[in-house]
DNA sequence: TCATTAAAGTTAT
DNA sequence: ATAACTTTAATGA
């Protein structure tokens, strides 16, 4: 969690409910609040020309939504939609700057926080231009196993459906489901009743 | 090689 | 029950 919930409450935040699939902003839309989710699941979405959707982030309990917006003088370039039912705390910007002045910790947080998604853009961004779908997944299932500390083979279990990980990999779902099957061939992943083992 | 289309089976709500 | 997800196969760029 980046900020604490008591202390988000104490400057003003307010709890909002999502039911799933509920927009919480859209592409276009100004930036004007922080949010944090104290639980539930968000995507982070475009829809390509002609409709395929393109999932850039996915977000769950303690992460911020569209933070880096807030920086800026910019509108959202993408989608925040719940996939679950949420509870979220929404902070005005103003009430969120002031807090960032008064505690440095936490705009050394923000800064770190920051710096995650900049370094998770870059690795997918050059996944996304070059590379076969093999190496597209393994790069997507690399970074989410880095989160775990057990690293031994077969040790993550791929919090993510195929559905999914082809939305953030830009392939179409029987490409990565074709290509997962020959990863288990070929002893790169494991699957237990439908679930990835990496 | 991979996307697309279609069709059918499976799981979750 | 219905929608969402998974899988296989055929076809085409």
């Amino acid at each position: 969690m980046i900020i604490k919930e008591n202390l988000l409450h104490s400057v003003g935040a307010t709890v909002k409910q999502y039911k799933s699939s509920e927009i919480i902003f859209r592409e276009g839309d100004p930036a004007t609040y922080y949010y944090q989710i104290v639980t539930g699941e968000v995507k982070l979405n475009n829809y390509s020309d002609e409709g395929k959707e393109i999932i850039q982030t996915l977000l769950e309990d303690g992460q911020s939504i569209g933070e880096s917006l807030l920086f800026m003088d910019k509108l959202y370039p993408i989608n925040a939609i719940a996939i679950t039912n949420c509870k979220v705390l929404r902070l005005p910007k103003s009430n969120f700057f002031d807090l960032l002045k008064q505690y440095p910790d936490i705009c050394l947080d923000m800064n770190r926080l920051l710096s995650q998604r900049l370094y998770f853009k870059l690795i997918m961004a050059q996944n996304l231009s070059t590379q076969n779908p093999t190496a597209k997944l393994r790069v997507l299932m690399d970074y989410l196993k880095s989160s775990q500390e057990e690293q031994a083979p077969y040790s993550f279990m791929i919090p993510l459906t195929r559905q999914q990980m082809a939305s953030l990999t830009g392939l179409c779902v029987e490409t990565a489901i074709r290509t997962i099957k020959t990863m288990e061939r070929n002893k790169i992943v494991q699957i237990k009743d439908r679930k990835i083992l990496y």
